[in-house]
Formats: structure tokens, C-alpha cells, sequence
DNA sequence: AAGACTATTGTTAACGTGTGCATAGATGTG
DNA sequence: CACATCTATGCACACGTTAACAATAGTCTT
């Protein structure tokens, strides 16, 4: 048995009304009363039972943080740092619940009374129906790393397809002109979003492509890998590889130096995502850093702003992304 | 307003507990009835508040999944592995609370009304103080990845004590006879597990490990970085280098290749965790796996059991690491 | 000093669900 | 046919908390 207000009540001789009050510290109890009461609470260790509350405050002290998936194509260092980034907002005020999207058989048990509200990593334009769902609710709701439109919806992301311009621009700006791509994973928003990126900066440089310097990718270091293993085959090998990820680029540095080859001397390669291990390898890699800790952040902070205020703040909040040069691509124009 | 089971009862022309009978499917009502009710629920798209379950049935829906640490010294695969494999397992009976304990101020919130179980992936002696707290509690836990002898409390984690005997007997094996260690970070369970075992392997060797040879770490790239930086000032250097970490590993030998040297010919490595980039560094690392996924798994498996049965089967659950042997290793033998 | 007002506390109902007990009807039994 | 038994359902209360309203005592005003 766990102690309750009406034990509280009984030991101080007041009402568990007084005691709900004092313990919330309303205006209209005494302060000395209030002390006491406190006092009582403590010495009988009292936690208050938060379903009760729920219940009758129409609460549940739960924020729901949803990913696209937890078991296929979540890269760990993403899922990390996007962990930390809402948790270093909402400290104790909230419970945080994890969960895959694609857990879900079916979006009924996600309502009003279950989450106060909820923060979506998205990565698929798939998610749109878990989305529409949570919209048609009315459950407070900040979409993060995706663009959407849905009206209502809080939206923080950071520019990728600036930020695959800004790389593939600097591997045209050292001389190279025979340019290849490894794409993302098919499906996922960002996979488009850089390639676009990519694209832009192709066609405003006036560089062809061949269809044969273009592979697909799953975000991995496997498929990078077999990716970069292909081009090595080509007659006419590129000179550098736009990686669509920093994991995929060094799949494709390891098939790079399997055939005996040298990064950069032989081959240029980038990444995307600035991930912990960029700089740490050999040669450390050049990539494009995307703020995912403080989108995440961002995200929080606007979500809890609109769960408390009720005022629908609908804007997007678009982040700079930003080159940083390392060591893995070669300037051929010396 | 969201629709009740009272809504429902009205619609059907019964008393509200007739609904919730038949939707919790019991054997008192007759199969027609339930038919009719469950058909108006549907309709109605109803959705029970679990916030009134919990309290009448005193059960949360609640499993906390709590980290020693969120903001420091977890490494991103560690924490998404075992999110993963509890996450597979509970699927959607139970909501999963991701916590950092040094977030709380005080347990004082952790209670048998907020939680019907939890998971502890512990990687500090540190964490005893909430095992206790939540043991006295009598919440059903498990502890993962630490040994704990706590009475009535789960515990699976693998022996990494045998897997750095493994690793660092391979390196003796290999005719290594000067022997760094490049230690695990303070305070963490798993920092002291794997310097015993190499320390057992030293001297079931009889090979002298000079204090010049051992540096402190943080289990993170920058003090492999820098250990190995420190070991390579030395005029008798060391052969080979043990990291308590893959992390470590890797920023040790970027410091190698920095010097102008190379892993193996100059210098040998071995890591530890197996992490998903181990294979794709150049040259692929050596190291030691352990199952995280599997404990986890485990862990949530028999949580669940321990809290559906009631039945306290306090048993260790010791799972076996693995030496993987891939490039960063030379052999003196030949 | 009577009425109005204020400060503090208590009474009671409500949130949505589950369950022990009562009840009514049906069925069986000798 | 009287009684026991069984089946299906309803009634009333409980879980722990908050809040609208009521009540009491004290203070102020004129």
C-alpha cells in the first residue's frame, strides 16, 4: 500500500483537499498549513500517483518521440543524438517514450489522453499517414529532419540539399569533373534532398553524369561498399564519389583501398552527416555537418512551448548545414 | 471529448460495466452481446483511457529503460543495440521510457505506480544506489551489462572479462611481448572487467607490463587520439596496443598514421565491442564482440516473465564474447 | 455592532474503468 | 410445482486526485 493524499490528511487533521492544495502550493492555504502538510509528505516519503492526476487533469506527463523505424536504416549515431537533444530539454517534466513507426499496427491507442505530445524523426515521405493521424487529433506536434506542410504542425529541419550543393560544388571547385554518386536509401526524404543537392550543383557547373557513376544505396557501410567496388570496374573511373552518407563513404573507402588503391591520391571521396567517426579515420573525411542535436533541440523546446501556450506557432524552422573540409578529396587543380 | 465506455453503453442500450465485460472480453457476458458492443466501439473508434485502467488495475503500461548516462560516455551503437533489442521484444504491450539516471535529482518519482518494470543497462558501480532504490521498491528489474548481486533482481551481461583474456592472449600469441593497454573509462564496470583481463592473460604469460604502457581513457575517440600519441614519445615503444574500446581504438590509429606509421607493420591494435564500423576502418579492426542486441533481448524476455508471473527466478545470465580476428594485428612469429 | 468582505478550510462530485455483490430470468430437479 | 442452480446483467462503490461550491471564522467599514 502507497501512501496518499488522505493518509496526509489524516495525520495532519485537515482535509485531503487542504493536502492536494498545499502540495501543489495553492494561494489560498495558509503558509504555515502548507508547511506542515509538506513536512507530513516527506517523513511518509509521499509520491503522488500520476494516473490519478492524468486522469483527472487530462494529462499524461508523456511526450512521444517516434522514429521512422528502430530496426532497418536508423543510423545509430542519428537515433543518439537525436535521443540526447530532447532529452536535455524536457529534464523531469515529462516522460519520454520511444517507439519505431513502423512498431505501430495501428495508430488508434495513440490519442490526446496518451501523449501530450509528440515529437516525429522523420525520414520517409511515408510517415505523412502517421502524421495526418496525429493532426486530425489535435495532439501537439513538431516534425523533425523532414520537410511537411500539414497545417498546425511545428517543423524543424536542417537544409540538405544546400549542404550535398555545397559538397559536390567543392569536389567541382578542386578540379574534378568525372563525378560519381552513391545515393540513400530509396524512400527516405533525405536520400532526394541530397541528391537534388547534388544535382543543382552538377548541372550549374554544366557536369554530365554518366548512368553509370550513379548506384543506389541503403545508408550503410555494406552497400556503399559494393557501391564503390562497382565503380572501381568503370574503364573510365571517377576521380571522387559523393557519398549521400558519411556511413556509406566509408564502405566505399574500405572497397577503395581493398583494390590497392589510395583515398585521396586515386579516388576523392565525401560524405554527408559529420558523423563522430568522420575525423577519426584515415584520411579523416570530408563531409557536410548537420545540426541533429540542435534540431532536436529546437524541436522540443517549440513542441513543449506549444503544448503550454496553446498557441499554434506553425513555422518552419530551417537550419544551416556546413562544409567541413578534411583530408578525403584531392585538389586537381594544382 | 473522447468517447467512453459509458458512450458506448448508451448506444446499446446496457450499463457501462456490461461494456467494459465484454471488452475485456469476459466470460460472464454472452458472445452476442460482446458482438453488438465491440461493433459500437469500433464505430465509435473508441480507445480505452489508460490513465483510468492504471488506476483502478494499478498497473502503469510503463517499462523504463534507464542508461547510466545519456549526455556522456554512452557510445551511440551501444545505446541504439539496446534500444532495439528491448524494444523488439515488448512490442506494443508496454510504452518504453528511455531515461538517463544521472538526470534524476532524486528516485523519489520512480514508484510501483509508474512503472511495472525496468531495465537498467548499467555501466557504473555508481548505479548501485538506484538498484537499491528501485529493489526496495519491489519493482520488478533487470540489470544489464553489469554484474549486480542485488537479491530479486535480474542480471544478464556477457564476460568481458574472458573476452579481453581472448584478445590479449591472441596479441601473445602473435609474438607480442611489448604490450600497451589503453584503460576504459573511470569508474565504469566494464573499464575494470576488461583491464582484469588482460591483466590475467599478462600474467598467465609472465609478460611485465611496464606503468609507461597503460593510460587512462574515456572510452571515446579523443583519448584513444591521445593515448596513442603518448605511447609513440616513448623510445622503447610498444608492439601492439590494447583499446578497452573500439572508439579508443580508432582514434589510436589515426594517432599512428598522423606519425607516418602504419597499422600492423608499425604498430599493432586490438579493439573492443565489435561496433558496426570495426570491419570498415582500413585496416579493419580486430577486436572482441559482445552481444548487446542478445542482452538485451534477454533482459526484456525475462522482465516481462518476472513481471507477468510474479515468480522471482533471480538468475545471471552470463553470455560468452567472441575474438574477431580481421587486420589490425601483425604476427612477429614468422 | 451589524453587515459586508476576506481568508482559510471542508464537502462533495467528478474523471473513466473494473469488480464484488445483488438481481432477475431461465433452466434443471425430484 | 417448489426449490435450487446457473446465466447474464446491473448497481454501487472503489482507485487517488482536483475543483466548484459551501461553510466558518475573523476583519473591516461606517
Amino acid at each position: 500500500m502507497s501512501v496518499t493524499i488522505k493518509d496526509i490528511a489524516k495525520l495532519a487533521g485537515v482535509s485531503h483537499t487542504t493536502v492536494s492544495r498545499a502540495l501543489n502550493n495553492s494561494p489560498l492555504i495558509q503558509e504555515e498549513t502548507k508547511e506542515r502538510i509538506r513536512v507530513i509528505a516527506e517523513q511518509l516519503d509521499y509520491t503522488p500517483n500520476y494516473s490519478a492526476k492524468s486522469l483527472v487533469l487530462d494529462r499524461s506527463y508523456n511526450l512521444g518521440l517516434f522514429f521512422t523505424t528502430l530496426s532497418k536504416g536508423t543510423s545509430a549515431g542519428f537515433f543518439y543524438e537525436a535521443i540526447r537533444g530532447v532529452n536535455s530539454v524536457i529534464q523531469d517534466r515529462y516522460q519520454l517514450i520511444v517507439k519505431g513507426i513502423d512498431d505501430y499496427t495501428s495508430f488508434h491507442s495513440i490519442t490526446r489522453k496518451s501523449f501530450d505530445g509528440i515529437i516525429i524523426v522523420s525520414q520517409s515521405d511515408d510517415d505523412q499517414a502517421i502524421i495526418d493521424h496525429i493532426a486530425a487529433k489535435g495532439i501537439p506536434l513538431v516534425v523533425l529532419n523532414r520537410p511537411v506542410t500539414t497545417s498546425g504542425v511545428l517543423n524543424v529541419l536542417s537544409d540538405e540539399e544546400q549542404g550535398a550543393f555545397l559538397a559536390a560544388s567543392y569536389l567541382i571547385e578542386q578540379g574534378h569533373t568525372r563525378i560519381a554518386l552513391i545515393e540513400g536509401r530509396q524512400g527516405f526524404k533525405s536520400a532526394q534532398n541530397r541528391k537534388d543537392g547534388f544535382e543543382r550543383a552538377m548541372e550549374h557547373h554544366r557536369i554530365q553524369v554518366p548512368e553509370a557513376y550513379r548506384m543506389p544505396g541503403l545508408y550503410d557501410l555494406e552497400s556503399g561498399h559494393q557501391a564503390m567496388q562497382q565503380f572501381l570496374t568503370l574503364k573510365e573511373r571517377p576521380t571522387a564519389v559523393f557519398c549521400c552518407n558519411d556511413e556509406m563513404a566509408l564502405g566505399a573507402m574500405k572497397a577503395v583501398s581493398e583494390a590497392g588503391l589510395q583515398v585521396p591520391q586515386d579516388m576523392s571521396v565525401v560524405g554527408f552527416d559529420d558523423t563522430v567517426f568522420a575525423a577519426y579515420v584515415t584520411p579523416a573525411l570530408t563531409t557536410v555537418r548537420r545540426p541533429i542535436e540542435q534540431i532536436s533541440k529546437e524541436g522540443a523546446v517549440r513542441l513543449l512551448g506549444n503544448i503550454e501556450n496553446k498557441q499554434h506557432e506553425t513555422e518552419q524552422l530551417l537550419l544551416k548545414t556546413e562544409l567541413i573540409v578534411r583530408e578525403s578529396v584531392r585538389s586537381l587543380s594544382l
